[in-house]
DNA sequence: AGTTTCGCACATCACTCATGTTCAATCGCG
DNA sequence: CGCGATTGAACATGAGTGATGTGCGAAACT
């Protein structure tokens, strides 16, 4: 996908969301691109469930308080996310074994991880796919349902699998994190995989990029007593420190 | 991936394998392309466990009565496959549950399935790929550890996913098949989670081009008997009939 | 130490994929 | 039931990506 048509996905995204539904003609003027091209645009946001189709237009399906889609996200804040990635890849050791969560700069995490010798169990099919072609690593498949767009892998089966299963480490991102409010998703069913996440595995990480300091998602995770050490891009977080986690700034 | 790189893999992969191993330069002459370019093939088949590298050349780790690797097989006999693939298609139901077996023919089905409404369960990851895009589709990915090239999933997770879940119709395909010897796979692990699909699944459909017919693998999965249909795209096979199975000609 | 092999970096080209246009079919509305 | 708008399929085109080749420094094997 070329980023002018990302970028084009992602303003209509808006506008849609902003104006609560809006005409094909509309925007096509809006975007400069053509009709169909409109079409085919919302036909794919409607399959990651970002907006559903009428004949006409289309009518946003994003609520307040929910995640923007995956796609319009992997390609922001890359130098911060890929920066964090890397500290993040510093702190495994070969050998070891690791959960690694659903998220964007995960999914970097993922892309370093490809040529080391570990045991990972990636809980986004996205992760599965860059991590599948590799020699080096034995990979592990949870199971579960992959959420549109998303991929992130959810429900009984993912837990069962989480279950079954002891890591060295687990690799979280998430939607918000305070020393107040703790680790928090949008997701009620991708928390409850974060939380099973987390508690098997001996050490948690959560890579988490500044802006995700300052917000708080509906769902909680766990509190930051669960964390052993953040990894982020802005400098080190008072509040953070002060209940006792490990900050570590890219 | 094109076409020439596909064949010229396909060259290099039966040349190793006939000689046991080679070089470098006599894979550069034989194929015409340069040696920078046999490199990478050679990097790509050794991710796929079809050879080792070493320096100056590969040798080859197909053993007889082993497959040729997943790459190699997707694009041939590509008509044989969709007729039989859309013959089975033909055979689900709205809203059926569904196990989707691995295996290029089941890759076919999978894409014909993608805007169905079902409950599919893919025991490969190409599968998963080729239907995780689809909003009409309810997709349930096994746990299990992905085997290089193939992408099915086997291993206990694999295993467990199956045995919580029971579906309408399992889709099996297979490396050989026939009246006598039954249903049999080159994969000893692949043979399980086979054995546990037909196991949680109330109807099972086999879907086998007329090559497997006349071929039996090492690991026997299942009599034909535990079969209620076998799609191919040979004339009716007299000696499966005899057996009690329905057979559909594509 | 010498030679071969390797793989990185860059240039080039072929191919694919996104986009736009046209047109027949379809849908919804009056 | 008919009309107009909308849709999506088919094809043409162009931009961009991925595959291939070449040169060179580094590494490995002898």
């Amino acid at each position: 996908m070329f980023n002018r048509a990302v970028s084009r996905l992602k303003q209509i995204t808006e506008a849609v969301r902003d104006a609560g539904s809006l005409g094909v003609a509309e925007l096509a003027s809006l975007t400069g691109a053509s009709e169909m091209t409109i079409r085919r645009d919302l036909e794919v946001l409607a399959a990651q469930g970002v907006l559903e189709r009428f004949r006409g237009g289309a009518r946003s399906l994003l609520l307040r308080g929910s995640e923007p889609p995956f796609a319009l996200r992997s390609d922001e804040n890359t130098d911060a996310k890929r920066r964090i990635a890397a500290a993040v890849a510093d702190m495994i050791t070969d050998g070891e074994s690791v959960v690694l969560d659903s998220g964007t700069t995960c999914l970097e995490v993922a892309r370093l991880l490809h040529d080391r010798r570990l045991t990972v169990m990636p809980l986004s099919l996205h992760a599965v796919n860059a991590m599948s072609s590799s020699a080096s690593l034995t990979l592990l498949v949870p199971g579960g349902r992959p959420r549109p767009g998303e991929l992130a892998l959810t429900g009984p089966l993912t837990l069962a699998s989480l279950e079954a299963l002891r890591f060295d480490t687990a690799i979280v991102g998430c939607c918000g994190l305070s020393a107040g409010h703790g680790l928090t998703a949008f997701d009620l069913e991708d928390a409850s995989v974060k939380r099973a996440a987390i508690t098997s595995a001996r050490r948690v990480i959560a890579a988490v990029d500044a802006s995700k300091l300052t917000r708080t998602a509906l769902a909680f995770v766990a509190p930051v007593s669960s964390l052993d050490a953040v990894v982020t891009d802005a400098a080190g977080d008072e509040e953070l420190e002060a209940a006792g986690v490990t900050v570590v700034t890219a």
